[in-house]
DNA sequence: CGCAAACTGTACAGTCCTTGCACAGTGTTT
DNA sequence: AAACACTGTGCAAGGACTGTACAGTTTGCG
């Protein structure tokens, strides 16, 4: 820890920025706008970081904005740059370490810099090894159900807002959807956000979804591949039937840890092999033809 | 992907359009021109957007049209949301109809349209009343479990992007799960989101959660509220010792349709009777204090 | 043409919100 | 002990809201 050379009390502080004490608090209190640490005592002690927010809100309040909406906007600037490893293992410890202290406002820092160098390397580099980890020390009871919660919500708040807009891509449509009883979304969510990524279309169903419904949805949108997701094979085999039935109409993949060649080929459907972003990317790789679209064509 | 954008007030937008402020409000009010979010205090925020439709007004009104004229320009050229119906009771049906399509472009432009009166606005006289209308029309075998999640999806997209930074606010905070078992958050969500519009900090831990582990994170946060939700009065039952022994350490509110106030009161804890966003205003109007934070102190 | 109606920018009043600042009582640093 | 800082509460001035009204101009029409 750096010794308080660089630390300011509020009076001197106050008198750096130009501005009073009191109000130096009330944008605290009201705004967030600095987050000093504390001497043992309770004294603010201000940093360079906050100096950093004080300018940048006093550079927006002189364009004209209010207080308040240049406040959020000093916040959501300096919010960017927190200290945030680099590397990508570094980066899951980090992540890990936010979830299992409930820090919501470090993890979706981190998780910023975890998507900084692309949508498609953050999946692959931080979010898919982030849910491997999270399952792998569950079971080991490092973590519990909570900080599970805790992180997935956080992750697909994060994957749906980049999903906005995977409706209208200009390629092909992909209908996604997990298995009945499958409640498991994140990477299926990845999986879509590859394909959009590539310029697919995305139709997605989400959780727990009967195959007779991915099967009506299919019949009113004629996507060119639909795929079915599962971490519990059981969800599978128990729609063996309904999704046999969808594979004779549909390019149909099977997806997810529960998803197998075998299986796969007594249900005359295809099979992903790996994970969700090899998987998207094998099949903009070949995307599937409407001749093609599956073995079993009425022939 | 939301990133923080400029937010004028009616003074500084104004300023930098050149346009009087009582104008700016008439062209609001006569033409729609217009589509400031608000601030919590009712302020109007003016986007980019607005500038570029005050921008295109001035330069057809500088080619001779009349006011009328021009603005009805304007917003075609801008909105791209043009066959949105503004009245509540017509969006829903319209919201209905891009369902029952599979049309989700159409869906999410129509969430746009709900949306640009204000977020809780939209939550009250569209999204609640949407969710209730799906739950009536899914029972009458109108709608089929594929548009219900069909609909979900987008509208879970739509409200979990708003929820964003709804971790960092400058209020109490407020824990919410769903009970174990329950798996509809999105009333949750609503909650929430009218709780961090009003300053509260949430925390969220999602679907079907233990209750010892709403315990853990309590006990971590120590939030002024936590909020079980629950639609299946199972839940909170089978639930029921737990929720008693959480509601002797913080101040516990039962919420959902399964919650009522016999059962409250059989587990010593709060009650929260009514839809997510009266519930969200009564807690605001009324926050619990620590000394009074429940009813079952060490006394 | 002439008059009423509509359009359009502006104004005002009463109420509520925002924001910088202040004060009192208590605790910390030196 | 003196100076400094903390929390909590509160205020006053100005900003913004809504609703209504009002002139000056343009438009519609007998």
């Amino acid at each position: 820890m750096r010794e308080p050379e660089d630390r300011w009390r509020i009076k001197g502080f106050a008198a750096l920025v130009g501005v009073q004490e009191e109000t130096l608090r009330a944008w605290e209190r009201r705004y967030c706008l600095l987050r000093p640490e504390r001497s043992a005592g309770g004294y603010r002690l201000y940093s360079a970081a906050d100096e950093r927010r004080i300018r940048s809100m006093q550079a927006h309040m002189a364009r004209g904005l209010a207080a308040a909406q240049a406040a959020a906007l000093a916040v959501a600037e300096s919010g960017r740059d927190v200290a945030a490893p680099a590397d990508p293992a570094e980066l899951l410890e980090a992540l890990i370490a936010a979830a299992e202290a409930f820090d919501a406002t470090r993890f979706d820092a981190l998780l910023d810099a975890a998507f900084s160098p692309g949508s498609v390397a953050g999946i692959r580099d931080v979010v898919l090894p982030l849910l491997g980890e999270i399952g792998v020390r569950w079971e080991r009871a490092e973590l519990t159900v909570g900080h599970e919660h805790f992180a997935s919500h956080l992750v697909e708040r994060r994957l749906l807002g980049m999903a906005k807009g995977w409706e209208a891509g200009p390629g092909p449509l992909a209908l996604l959807a997990c298995a009945p009883g499958e409640r498991h979304t994140l990477g299926l969510v990845c999986f879509g956000l590859v394909l959009s990524d590539r310029g697919w279309r995305i139709a997605y169903l989400g959780a727990d979804t009967p195959v007779d419904q991915v099967a009506d949805m299919s019949a009113a949108l004629s996507p060119a591949a639909v795929v079915l997701c599962a971490l519990d094979p059981e969800r599978l085999t128990a729609a063996g039937p309904a999704i046999a039935e969808l594979g004779l109409r549909h390019h149909t993949i099977l997806a997810g840890s529960a998803a197998n060649a075998e299986l796969a080929r007594q249900l005359g459907v295809h099979h992903a092999a790996g994970d969700p972003l090899s998987t998207a990317q094998a099949l903009v790789a070949d995307p599937p033809t409407k001749a093609a679209s599956n073995q079993h064509d009425l022939t």
